[in-house]
DNA sequence: TGAAATAAGTGCAACGACTACACTTTCATA
DNA sequence: TATGAAAGTGTAGTCGTTGCACTTATTTCA
């Protein structure tokens, strides 16, 4: 199912990974702002035009694979020990995809990817809305797991600002402490309204 | 002090009003995305060039006073009434300035503006981020309400997510029960970090 | 096997937001 | 009243992004 079948399919997925890559490569070296969406174009060997036939924007070049947060965010959730309260689940689920691994470099590109997307405005703001746009997914999922109508304020809330402090997290220079501290409000505020979850 | 001393600055002023009064006419009439820049500079009578010296970008000619917001932030947390908690005196402020008056349209022209900028998703975009710039000062007036340091994550997060509930509480059909919800959570954490304030 | 349908890729021209530049007009002030 | 600062203008350009008509490669199926 991940591999694809046929030739066509096949050219396709390399054209675009030519392009995610040219365009990490070029931005590294030389910022984000500096390079217009011709020159990876060009360093990838395709016309613009084709390049915006496979990614919605400039900004989503460097973001490749999206798709599985939504899925993973609610998993956290879903399939949480037993004992571990919603926003505890979310604080590790956010900590271990976020911040260990950009902070613990063990890839040395990750962190240099990491300081790219915090250090540009665009990108940086880039990747809150990817995340944020699976608030509606997780609010769900949250209501889900406790056993309330769907679209409880609370749980909205708790999504939202979850979310949000995936990013104060992130620019903080002891993350484990943020996201503690953090967290804390959250868990404390979430058993008051909804004891025992 | 509001007052304009001299014939210059009146007609700059004037200049730039007529700037925003063309663009919000134009952009409730038409939607903001039908309606170019250059629509707006030639309402108003001015260059392109003008238009821009004015206003630092699309968006901004819709929100023509956001020097207030910061200032109104920080007096909301500094003055509250004796006995009112930080995140009561959030809540309040915030439903004052956002929700009430959009709903009891006292004047249809505000609930047409809050409508467009619902609707715009650029509008609704810079409109947060207008709010959320604000972040670090009013981290600032919570840290020195409560005593501490002021780069407590603690603070900073309660900010945060006051800001953004904002959002949250205005797209709900009822604000006022949307804004209760949402701020009890705050309300709960917050007292477990920082009893009583 | 050999069309016919399908989809990737191309080049060009254009649009809209925005900026740089060199310029004119208008006002304040010494 | 002369001088300089600041407001405004028009043009031409950059950059991201899209529409269009087109070629080329691959899949499908009669």
């Amino acid at each position: 199912m991940t591999e694809p079948t046929g030739r066509r399919e096949r050219k396709k997925a390399q054209t675009r990974q030519s392009l995610a890559d040219a365009a990490l490569e070029l931005f590294l070296e030389c910022g984000y702002d500096q390079v217009g969406v011709k020159d990876v174009a060009d360093a990838a060997d395709v016309s613009v035009t084709t390049l915006f036939k496979h990614f919605s924007g400039k900004e989503a070049l460097v973001f490749d694979q999206d798709d599985d947060l939504e899925a993973a965010l609610v998993a956290a959730v879903r399939d949480r020990t037993d004992g571990q309260s919603i926003p505890q689940a979310l604080r590790e689920h956010i900590l271990l995809k976020q911040t260990q691994l950009a902070v613990h470099a063990t890839d040395s590109r990750f962190a240099d990817f990491t300081r790219l997307v915090q250090e540009t405005p665009a990108l940086r703001d880039y990747a809150q809305r990817m995340w944020t746009r699976h608030e509606a997914a997780l609010a769900r999922a949250i209501a889900e797991a406790v056993g309330v109508p769907e679209d409880e304020v609370s749980c909205a809330a708790l999504a939202r600002f979850a979310l949000e402090s995936r990013s104060l997290i992130l620019r903080h220079p002891e993350p484990r402490r943020a996201a503690d501290e953090a967290f804390a409000l959250l868990e404390h505020g979430w058993a008051a309204a909804h004891p025992g979850s």
